[in-house]
DNA sequence: AGCCTGGATATGTCAAGACAAATATAGATG
DNA sequence: CATCTATATTTGTCTTGACATATCCAGGCT
């Protein structure tokens, strides 16, 4: 009786799989996901419709059952889609947003649209103390790289962004920091980020940041503390950022496993 | 030169697999990513070291290489594990800290150890808004039950807790949500609560809300605004949430994927 | 009408095998 | 000595096949 806003299925637009490369370096899994989650934010399938099963959709494309399953797979785990074993694969209501990824604050706001710039700060080198040397695993007193940075957004102040780095990159191009973001230059030296455990919380502005970030002294800002880890699991950078909140916030989406 | 820090191969522990059940209702995959989870977390896997391979494990554990795949990849997904083609699997450094589930604060402050108490400050039936009704995907001014909640852990206020449910809860036992966290309330109803899309940010408290919290006028407070969907896709609560910063922070574990 | 049962449906788990691609290492070549 | 090349190693992708399990629905029984 309440269950009256269920939608009933909803066929995949046929045209939807015609452009599939099985040649194409990109994978065959990772093509579908795309085309499925194309198909719900364009809202060809409604919010809270069917999808076709796993077997006519694996029979109907050509491709085992394995790959349709973890390309659905992936559509789930972005908060899109939800299953039930002997029910089937419905799509989740609700306006979509981009999930949080390991990206940094210069990508979220290019992708937003709006200009980013980056004032450096400070930059020293310093011996490590005991709480970076624990977080980064290098030897207490080693040298490590301080950096204080101001990012605004269309010429607006939008964080105040302190990081600490290894040893290993203490060279870094003073010039590219004023340009690019943090985690484009350490790409272009080589390195990839793929762990990145963070805390997010709240406070008073110090009386710096309060004048960094235009704001009246004590006002409240957001606050994220980050370890990145690279591909062979050594931590690559210690972010402390404080954001202006009226300007910034935290994205998450999360699925019950 | 500068990979000093690389720790060699470090092979399981041979008794870590020992008590695997292949009769057990629990998947082997989950069986097997629990106990190289745990192998992690008691430091039998040093940072740093690389594991066993796919195939050498898959055969001595006579478990079919998928199986280990998916085992493996679990733990990747919780951020303990990087994986590279040709090089292997190693285990990433820094402490663990637990991700962020689709959990309430009330099993939050459970784990922490601490003991959480709810007051129920008021509780109404109001026809929904047009910013309620956009959320929870239900008819412009039918009825929702709107919840106000102080949730305190040892007896020190944590959070003040709006929320805003559809008509199918309208009538929630008032003395469980006294007892119990409020999603505890809604399994206890068969809901299964599986996507959760949420906003961190930051503001002042209100006035009501630094009373109740015991701060000064204009303190900072973190900020939560979720919106749940059960296993159908169905939105089935929209909550906005507001902690004390000074006793509460989020912790995430982003992978690169 | 109410309850049980069996079949249909759909996802969940597991296996065994094949080939592709990225990386490191050791050896050959200039 | 430096550089290129072949090879071994390891993870990434894809296929075919099988059975288990949860859910819904229709039919038959009480």
């Amino acid at each position: 009786m309440a269950e009256t806003t269920t939608v009933g299925d909803a066929p995949f637009p046929p045209e939807l799989f015609m452009d599939l490369d099985r040649s194409s370096p990109v994978p065959l899994y990772y093509q579908v996901a795309e085309r499925i989650e194309s198909a719900i934010t364009s809202h060809a399938l409604p919010a809270g419709s069917r999808i076709e099963n796993e077997i006519a959709l694996s029979e109907r494309l050509g491709i085992s059952r394995p790959t349709i399953r973890r390309a659905i797979q992936e559509v789930v785990d972005k908060g899109l889609l939800v299953r039930r074993r002997g029910i089937g694969t419905q799509v989740v209501q609700g306006q979509v947003t981009r999930g949080l990824e390991l990206t940094s604050l210069f990508d979220d706001l290019i992708r937003g649209g709006q200009v980013p710039t980056t004032e450096l700060l400070s930059r020293e080198t310093l011996p490590a103390s005991a709480a970076v040397a624990e977080a980064l695993a290098v030897p207490l007193g080693s040298d490590t790289l301080h950096l204080r940075r101001l990012r605004s957004a269309d010429g607006v102040p939008v964080a105040v962004l302190d990081n600490v780095l290894p040893a290993d990159y203490l060279d870094l191009d003073t010039a590219a920091l004023q340009n690019y973001g943090l985690y484009q230059v350490l790409r272009s030296r080589g390195t990839t980020m793929r762990v990145a455990r963070q805390r997010i919380g709240a406070r008073r502005a110090s009386a710096d940041e309060s004048e960094l970030l235009e704001l009246e002294d004590g006002a409240p800002v957001l606050t994220a503390s980050r370890t990145v880890f690279d591909d062979s699991g050594r931590a690559v950078e210690l972010g402390t950022h404080c954001y202006r909140p009226d300007l910034y916030s935290f994205d998450v989406t999360l699925v019950q496993k």
